[in-house]
DNA sequence: CTACTAACCTATTCATATT
DNA sequence: AATATGAATAGGTTAGTAG
């Protein structure tokens, strides 16, 4: 154990957001909400998806996914005898196609293959530049990353040994296979619909 | 220190615009 | 229909902080 290991923020890396500190009015509708529909549409989250966050936390946390009997969690109320189908009304609508033009997603791929990961500040600063929901940018890497990953699992390529220098923490499933695959092959056309 | 949990991640699946 | 890709999901990891 170090001493002096007082925050010593690196400069210029990326960070995450951070955390958030709900109040207690603000947690109390939130799990109220929860208890009612687990699976809130796109309106509940707004522009901040910290509360789309929160209810994914949250289903994991409870193990949801089952079908519970009509008890077992503390919140009761009134007992629907008649109605126990009430389910299905749980998932709403989900948010709607971001068409990302030609020149965002220009951006975006640069950006990725400077950084696939980027912190808090750049994805705020991209989304800025781009017009769009940072929350946006953020699904728009984490789906850009699975599937470059996607291709290939089993095979383990040695990247530049250059970066293995600052470990700050292992990955855990295997060696990054980031073999010399090609970024992306986007032979994108011409279409620009400003949504 | 430990417990709790927001933030973040991967992998997969669902949905839809485009070809 | 087939393809590409944005959105949602389950479930695991990282890290801030209250006790």
């Amino acid at each position: 154990v170090a001493e002096d290991t007082s925050a010593h923020k690196m400069v210029g890396a990326n960070h995450r957001r951070s955390r958030t500190k709900f109040t207690e009015d603000q947690l109390k509708i939130l799990i109220d909400t929860f208890n009612q529909k687990p699976y809130p549409g796109y309106k509940i989250n707004t522009e901040e998806s910290r509360i789309q966050i929160w209810f994914q936390n949250r289903r994991a946390r409870f193990g949801f996914q089952k079908r519970p009997g009509p008890e077992t969690l503390e919140s009761n109320q009134s007992h629907g005898q008649d109605q126990p189908d009430t389910e299905f009304q749980s998932r709403e609508a989900r948010r709607c196609r971001t068409i990302y033009s030609t020149s965002q997603l220009r951006t975006l791929i640069e950006a990725f293959m400077k950084n696939p990961y980027p912190g808090i500040d750049y994805r705020e600063q991209l989304a800025k530049e781009i017009g769009v929901p940072e929350s946006r940018v953020q699904i728009w890497f984490q789906n850009r990353r699975s599937r470059f990953h996607l291709r290939r699992k089993g095979e383990v390529v040695s990247l530049e040994p250059e970066d293995r220098g600052k470990i700050s923490e292992g990955l855990q499933g295997a060696e990054d296979t980031q073999n010399g695959t090609n970024f992306p092959r986007d032979s994108h056309s011409s279409r620009a619909r400003t949504w």
